[in-house]
Order: structure tokens, then C-alpha cells, then sequence
RNA sequence: GGGCAUUUAGCUCAGUUGGUUAGAGCGCUACAUUGACAUUGUAGAGGUCACAGAUUCGAAUUCUGUAUUGCCCA
């Protein structure tokens, strides 16, 4: 593609336009296949894509997460890498399912109205309706993935896969079925996994309510309960058997309010004997812990509710009504009927359901279970032996806990799209089923395991469930690969490099994924985890659709360009910590990218004249700038090594706005109206593209665009998106130091100027009482900048002169005709405290014994070398100030 | 309640094994404008490193305690 000669350089605009732009260069890689990925014999780096939800939209978690792994894979593919980004999509089971009803009942249909095939028929054509959405947003953002392998978790495929590995897990005898207490969402009607669970603090009473002792005349104990509702379901009081209160209620009964059913008084010291009144009531259809002791102490389990939360025939009187409504109810019946001794606020933690915000209902029902303990034993060694490094290393603790108490998987969900467990009932008998792949080979199976050989086909029944969503997830970074089947491409790519995530699914995804990973690879699934931050808004509110503090991510691009919403979003942005996001970012990103154009087109305004000597001044500044862009290289690879990104990116920065705009560009751009000698002009375009390459991961687009124009890059081979990493050359120590030197003294020089009103057109004499350090080399560079006329070497003070220091030599310029002496001597007072100051501390060191006996003596020298380095300073201002009178 | 983190400039963060009077970006203030860029330039102000102890010749850095904010688990 060519840039050249469409427009001549200064009719370029004076603002860079990144709309058109990055759509041309988005097209252009994609037509050359630049991001197409085949084994060969190059080092494989492979990335796959926390795959979004299939009908989702992008937001801003998704900009942080996928600009980090472009940047990744894009350095990775310069550095010669054969790079791999692997997109796709997440079928989401609840999420999508909530959506599809959602979508349904505006129409009037009821999904209890449908048939599976039938409901399945309208959630496909909701996904296809709004499937992939979210991945043709990721390329406005510039995401180099290799879109051919786009993968969903419910292809054909994957599909297969994630049944064979239930089938699997069953058979090595860790998927069972069991009653166990769920976490029941009594809107999406379905189980949820602990994870789905958000506990938070929530404002409620406790209620205290007497029960009264059977075969007593009037006897009554208090228990204190958040759920009166649940009292039907009562099954048993229980009392701590050392409690001194209770004695006389050992081998007793109580009866029910309302209801006046007898159930025993149990002693357990699992009761807080503290809490409420010390009596506990027990539930063991509806509270965890209840459920345990209820096994216990063997007692009878009454479950009053219906799945959605209204109460059965167990609830007596409050049949059919819903649970938050029977707790009214019956706290006013309670005290009608006098067994409410009292309420009183309290606050406790209450979980609600992630997708429906329904407060989770403890419900015992039968479930598959994956069995996790063995499972993850191999998942947690290698994260702490450091085969997996996550980043930051401190999400290592919470991963360690939670491995170290993992409890079993619960599979199965009662939803319908998704993955159907393939298990088939044939018979009443809790052991009645048979799990396999077809309805063939289930009967096949059916008929041996009950001896019925004239079992047929409609004697079976599968299933209604389907599995948890992250079952099929976990297997994402084998089965994008296929790799459950053939060994064909997920042998070269696996395992993969780094994975990009947010710490809220480590244990969802990440863990679970690491368990597959040695389950069915025997290895690890990648070699880094790197968790972003969660995006914040300014008062450090999560971003989230119901709030609507989140910009849109199409919008911000629209306005500041993908690479300037990149540049924002990774300005702020290191590893695990929150990233409270401001426009003014993105705002700073954009600048970024108007800098750079701009000093791209000072360059093309530039006439190059091949007669014209070189400067010593641009020859000074040629060699510094590369000292400087080889350190920054070496600086890159650190940072990269250590995913310290926002760093990186910073560095960057620092190195095209401060060295290459501000003092390297401004020592070899001629003066207005003078040709540039063709050395300089060759030199200072190969150091813009060695910065163009080193900027490309962050900023594709306008980097792309200007290695375009800077030379004839019309064939595919030529693009800088596939270009090779600069390598790093060799580095000038005492000219980086030097520079340093210089630049203060530029600075020192502008400042006699400002505060002097000596205009920059008025040329100066620079004296220079050198010392060691002095940047002899750099003098050319230095009348440039400061517009000397010469710079003399003199060895002692110039009378009637503005003085400086530097380093360890002394600089003056003498007077020109207005002169503010005050301002000069108030300058030199300050900078005597200052000095004074420190030798002060430097000597109070140096007077203690202690130190001076203790210390490194490197350390004892360097300070013996800042005492005289102060002393001889102070010497010279005293000696000014004096000359000022 | 238990565990893990956090606390450094107005904001967001660096600060490697203890060793220059603690740095950056943004913001702020002042000044500048025909010649790349006002989406700019130059300069400047701004910090008892949460607090209290301890260790050390020396602590933002190590230890103890307190407070703070956040996350995870119960």
C-alpha cells in the first residue's frame, strides 16, 4: 500500500485523523493475513482469548483485557514469534438463557410453554442475531487475532469434547450424583455454583420467638432467627449441651408455633452459645448448616418450598404464597399469637444470585458433582512451584486458599442451553441411569447394567440438564486446538504463553483450567496468568451496564482513535491493581498520537540538501539518540519480562515526547528556511522508525500509517505490523550521562534568559570553569540550543555574571545591560540553604564514629565525595554573592 | 469472625538486596505564540512516605502494634 506522493508533506493536516486511517490499515492486515497462524518451525506464542460471552457487547473490561493481550501477541510476533491470538466466544448458559426468556416473554411466550427443540430453536437464532457483535468490535480496537480460528464453545467440535470429558470424569469415578444443599436461584430456576453467589451485608430483624415445651403447662424457650418463614420446616431445637441455661430441656420436646407440631431438643455444641439465646432452631431443608446437623442427629427434613420460592403444602396456611411475603405474614401472626418476645435490627450477609440478583435459596436437590480434591492437587503445586507464574505473584495466596479447601463441582444446571448431561435415566432406582455419548450406546449400556435385555430406546430418558458454563470453558485452551482429538496443532501450540484475565475468575476459570490442563495434557495450560485491574469509574465504582458509568468503548474510539483509547487505558493500568478510568486518558492518548504526527511532519517539511555539511551539533545528537533508544529497548525487555506494561508504555512515552521531540528533534531541525544535510535527514528517519517499531504494540494504527509514508512499503513483506523488533545496538554511557549534564545546563541557560528577559534570538557568551563531568562533547549541541555565540573556558569567576553550577563546573554569563542583582542574589541565597542543608546531613554522618566505622566504605566515600562536592559549591556562591555586593 | 493485600505530591502510580535532601505522568500556577504540534513550549510550586514504637551508623524500604481502604473465605 502507498502513501506516498498523494499529498505533498506540509499540506498534511496539523492534526492527526485517526478514524480513516485505522479502518484502511485494519482491512489492509487482514487482506495480507498477517495475523493467520500455522505450526512451523518457529517458536510458537500462543495466546487464547478469555472468550466473551456470545451475545455480549464489548465494555470496558474487555478494551483493558484484549489491548494488553494485542500489545503482547503484537511485540511477540516483531520479535519473530510465530504469534498466535486465538477469539471466540463463551455460550454463556445462564446469561444467554436469561436473555432468550427475557426475550420470549416480551412476546408473550412462556418457556414452560416450549419445548426443549423448541426453546433451543429461539436461543440459536438469538445467538446468531447477536453472536460475534462483541468481535467485530474488537477489531475497531485493533486486535490481532487470527480470526480464521474463531471458536464458540457450542460448535460441533467443542461440543463433542466437553460431553467426551464428562463421559471421562465418570468413569474415572469422579462425577457422581448427590442431594446435597445448593444455592437455588428461585428466578432462573436453577442451581448455581458458590461462585455464582454474591454475599453481601443487608439490613434485616432477627426475630425472637418463643416455642413453647411440650407437656409443660408454661414452659417456654426463645431461639432468635433472620427466616421466620422457614419455622415450618422445624425439625428440631438445638442447645449447647454444656450450656447451664438449658439443663432442664435435656430429652424434652418444643412445639412449633402456629402450628404446634412436637420436634426433640437436640445438645450440639456446634451452637454459639453467645449468639441470640442460645437456642437454635433447626432447618434442615433450608440452611447448610442445619442440613449437617439434621444428618447428624438423624432428623426428619420438611422442604416447604417450591423451586420458585412460593411455599408448598408443608406450609400450611401460607401455601402458594412467596417466601418474603410469608415472613410478613407470619411475623404478624406470631405476635397476634403472642410467640414474638421481640425483634431487633441486625445486619447479615445475604448471597444473591450474580445474574438474576434473587437471594439465593439453600435447597437440598439432586445434582452431579465433579469430585475436586484429587483433581486439583497438580493445579495448586505448580502454581506455587512457579511452573505457572501469576502476576502479580500476590493472587497467589488467595489461589493457595482455595485450592487448599476446594470443595466439589457442582455440574449440573437446570437450564437448557448448553452442554446436556449425557446421562440417561431408564428406571425409579437411584442408580437407574446410564452415562454415554449416544442413545445407542446408552441402551447398549442400559440393557447389561439392569439385565433387561428388551429394554428399548423409549424406556430411556435424558437428562434435562445441561452443565455448568465453566465445564466447557475450562477446557478452552486444549479445545480451540481440537485437542481432546487429534494432536495435530495443539502439540505446537500448547501450552500456551500468557493468559490475560481478571482476578474475579480465578477461581471460575483459571484454576479450573489449570486442573484440565494436567488432567488431560499432563502440563500446564500456559506459563503466565496476568491479572488486569478492574475498570473503575472516578468514584471507584465497579463499571456495569445498571449503573451506567461506563463509557462506550465504540464511542471513545470514535472519538480519541483505537490507539489513543489504548494509549489511555494502559497509562494507568499495572498488573492487579484497579484502574479508576478518566477520559482524560484517553485524551492523553490522543495527544501522544498528534505529537507524533506532528513531528513526523517537521520531517517531511524538511529540504535535504546533499552539499550541506553535517553539524557537529546533529552528529552529537544522532549519537546520544541511539545510546538512548538501545537503553530504552533494554529498559522494554525487563518491564515486558516482569508484564509491567503501564511502565513500559510510560517509557516510551518519555522517550518520543521528551528525548526524540523535545531535544533530539530540536538540535537537528535547521534553522527556518535552511536545507537539512542528507546524513542528518537519513539518520533521523531511521531512528523514527526504530521508535515507530518499539510504539506499534501500543499504537498500531498511526504507526502503521507513518512507516507508509516514511519509505516505499508497497508490498505485503514490507508492512510494519510484521516487521522485526529492533535489535539493541551499543549504548554510549558517558554520552547518556553527558546528556544529562547538558540538558541542565540548557535549562540553566533558558532560566537566565526567562528571568533576565534576554530574548532566545539574542545570542550569548557562555564562560566555563570545567570540571570533571564537563560535556565537552556536546558544545556544538549546546550553542545550538541556547543560541551562544561562543562558549570560553576560564578558570576563575567572571565578574559581573550570572552564575550557575553543574555538575562539579561552574558556568557564567556576563551581564547584559538591564540586570535584576536582587533577583540574581535572592537566586544564589536559596541555593546556598539548599546546599548548606545537605552538607549538613552529609556531615552529620560523617562525625558519627559509628557510621564511618560501619558503613560499606564505598558508601563512607561517596559521602566524603558530596562533602567536598558542597563545600567547593558553597565556596563559589559565596564568592558571587559577595561580587553582587 | 478468619485470611490476603493496600496506605508515598491535588489525582493515578514507580521506588529492585536498607545508603544522594524520595521520582514519573496527569493536574495546578506563571510566562511564551508568525516557522512541526495550543491536542504546543519553557519554567515553577507541591510530600513529617497513614500513625506509634523497635532494630540499625543509617528506614519509604525490616519487625511489632494501631488505624485505613479493598479483596477473598466463613
Amino acid at each position: 500500500m502507498r502513501n506516498r506522493n498523494e499529498i505533498a508533506p506540509m499540506e498534511l493536516p496539523t492534526i492527526y485523523d485517526p478514524n480513516t486511517i485505522e479502518d484502511k490499515w485494519y482491512a489492509y492486515w487482514l487482506e495480507n493475513g498477517y495475523f493467520r497462524s500455522k505450526p512451523d518451525d518457529r517458536e510458537a506464542y500462543t495466546v487464547v482469548i478469555p472468550p466473551p460471552n456470545v451475545t455480549g457487547v464489548l465494555h470496558m473490561g474487555h478494551m483493558l483485557n484484549n489491548t494488553i493481550q494485542d500489545v503482547l501477541v503484537r511485540r511477540a510476533r516483531m520479535l519473530g514469534k510465530n504469534a498466535c491470538w486465538v477469539p471466540g466466544t463463551d455460550h454463556a448458559s445462564i446469561a444467554t438463557e436469561a436473555k432468550v426468556v427475557h426475550r420470549l416473554r416480551e412476546k408473550g411466550i412462556r418457556k414452560s410453554d416450549l419445548t426443549r427443540d423448541a426453546f433451543l430453536d429461539h436461543a440459536w437464532e438469538w445467538t446468531h442475531e447477536h453472536g460475534g457483535i462483541i468481535l467485530e468490535q474488537l477489531k475497531k480496537l485493533g486486535a490481532s487475532c487470527d480470526w480464521d480460528r474463531t471458536r464458540f464453545t457450542m460448535d460441533e467440535a467443542y461440543y463433542d469434547g466437553v460431553i467426551d470429558t464428562f463421559i471421562d470424569l465418570f468413569n474415572k469415578g469422579l462425577i457422581y450424583r448427590d442431594v446435597r444443599m445448593v444455592n437455588w436461584d428461585p428466578v432462573a430456576l436453577t442451581a448455581l455454583s458458590d461462585e455464582e453467589v454474591i454475599h453481601k451485608e443487608e439490613h434485616g430483624l432477627l426475630y425472637h420467638v418463643r416455642y413453647a415445651i411440650a407437656d409443660t403447662e408454661d414452659e417456654w424457650l426463645t431461639i432468635a432467627t433472620t427466616r421466620p418463614e422457614t419455622i415450618m420446616g422445624d425439625t428440631a431445637i438445638c442447645i449447647h449441651p454444656e450450656d447451664e441455661r438449658f439443663v432442664h430441656l435435656h430429652g424434652k420436646e418444643a412445639c412449633v408455633p402456629l402450628s404446634g407440631r412436637r420436634i426433640p431438643i437436640v445438645l450440639d455444641d456446634y451452637v454459639d452459645r453467645e449468639f441470640g439465646t442460645g437456642c437454635l432452631k433447626v432447618t434442615p431443608a433450608h440452611d447448610v448448616n442445619d442440613c449437617d446437623l439434621g444428618k447428624k442427629h438423624g432428623l426428619e427434613t420438611i422442604d416447604i418450598f417450591h423451586a420458585n420460592g412460593t411455599l408448598n403444602e408443608q406450609g400450611g396456611k401460607y401455601e402458594g404464597m412467596d417466601r418474603f411475603d410469608v415472613r410478613k405474614a407470619i411475623h404478624q401472626d406470631l405476635d397476634a399469637a403472642g410467640f414474638l418476645v421481640k425483634t431487633e435490627d441486625y445486619t447479615n450477609k445475604v448471597g444473591r444470585s450474580e445474574r438474576t440478583d434473587a437471594v439465593i435459596e439453600p435447597r437440598l436437590s439432586l445434582q452431579w458433582f465433579l469430585s475436586m480434591k484429587e483433581l486439583a492437587k497438580p493445579a495448586l503445586d505448580h502454581v506455587m512451584d512457579g511452573t505457572i507464574a501469576f502476576h502479580p505473584p500476590k493472587f497467589k495466596n488467595s489461589y493457595r486458599h482455595w485450592m487448599e479447601n476446594v470443595k466439589d463441582w457442582c455440574v449440573s444446571r437446570q437450564l437448557w442451553w448448553g452442554h446436556r448431561i449425557p446421562a440417561w435415566f431408564y428406571g425409579e432406582e437411584e442408580d437407574g441411569f446410564v452415562v454415554a455419548k449416544t442413545a445407542s450406546e446408552a441402551l447398549d449400556a442400559a440393557r447389561i447394567k439392569s439385565g433387561r435385555a428388551d429394554m428399548q430406546l423409549e424406556d430411556l430418558r435424558q437428562d434435562e440438564d445441561v452443565m455448568d458454563t465453566w465445564f466447557s470453558s475450562w477446557l478452552w485452551p486444549i479445545q480451540v486446538f481440537d485437542g481432546l482429538k487429534t494432536e495435530e496443532e495443539v502439540s505446537y501450540y500448547y501450552p500456551t504463553a500468557d493468559l490475560v484475565t481478571a482476578p474475579e475468575i480465578m477461581f471460575f476459570w483459571v484454576a479450573r483450567m489449570i486442573i484440565a490442563g494436567y488432567e488431560y495434557r499432563g502440563e500446564a495450560p500456559f506459563k503466565n496468568v496476568y491479572y488486569t485491574g478492574i475498570v473503575r469509574d472516578q468514584q471507584g465504582r465497579k463499571m456495569s451496564k445498571s449503573l451506567g458509568n461506563s463509557p462506550d468503548p465504540i464511542e471513545l474510539m470514535n472519538q480519541y482513535g483505537a490507539d489513543g483509547v489504548r494509549v489511555g487505558m494502559l497509562l494507568t493500568s499495572p498488573a492487579g491493581n484497579d484502574l479508576p478510568f478518566d477520559e482524560k486518558l484517553c485524551e492523553q492518548g490522543r495527544n501522544f498520537a498528534n505529537k507524533i504526527w506532528n513531528a513526523f511532519r517537521l520531517t517531511q517539511s524538511w529540504e535535504v540538501d546533499h552539499q550541506v555539511e553535517q553539524r557537529d551539533s546533529s552528529a552529537q545528537a544522532i549519537a546520544w539518540m541511539k545510546s538512548r533508544v538501545n537503553e530504552v529497548l533494554l529498559e522494554l525487555d525487563a518491564q515486558f519480562a516482569e508484564f509491567r506494561l503501564s511502565e513500559a508504555l510510560m517509557g516510551t512515552y518519555r522517550l518520543v515526547w521528551d528525548d526524540f521531540c523535545s531535544w533530539y528533534l530540536e538540535l537537528v531541525k535547521p534553522t527556518y528556511g535552511e536545507p537539512l544535510d542528507a546524513k542528518t535527514y537519513d539518520a533521523t528517519l531511521e531512528l523514527f522508525e526504530s521508535i515507530l517499531k518499539i510504539l506499534h504494540p501500543f499504537m498500531p494504527f498511526q504507526t502503521e500509517e507513518i512507516w507508509h509514508w516514511i519509505g516505499d512499503r508497497s508490498t505485503p513483506a514490507e508492512a510494519l505490523c510484521i516487521a522485526p523488533w529492533p535489535t539493541v545496538g551499543a549504548m554510549d554511557q558517558d554520552l547518556l550521562v553527558h546528556f544529562e549534564t547538558f540538558k541542565q545546563l540548557v535549562s540553566e541557560v533558558r532560566n537566565v534568559r526567562k528571568e533576565n528577559q534576554i530574548p532566545h534570538r539574542d545570542s550569548l557568551v557562555l564562560h566555563v570553569d570545567s570540571g570533571e563531568g564537563y560535556p565537552a562533547s556536546l558544545e556544538a549541541a549546546l550553542i545550538k540550543l541556547c543560541n551562544l555565540s561562543a562558549i570560553e573556558q576560564t578558570k576563575e569567576k567572571v565578574p559581573n555574571s550570572f552564575g550557575f553550577l553543574a555538575g562539579r563546573s561552574s558556568f557564567f554569563i556576563p551581564f547584559g545591560e538591564a540586570v535584576d542583582v536582587d533577583a540574581e542574589k535572592e537566586k544564589i541565597q536559596k541555593e546556598i540553604q539548599h546546599i548548606t542543608g545537605f552538607l549538613k546531613s552529609v556531615q552529620g554522618k560523617l562525625s558519627n564514629e559509628r557510621f564511618v566505622g560501619n558503613a560499606p566504605e564505598s558508601v563512607v566515600v561517596m559521602e566524603r565525595k558530596k562533602e567536598s562536592d558542597a563545600l567547593s559549591k558553597l565556596d563559589v556562591l559565596n564568592s558571587k554573592l559577595k561580587d553582587l555586593g
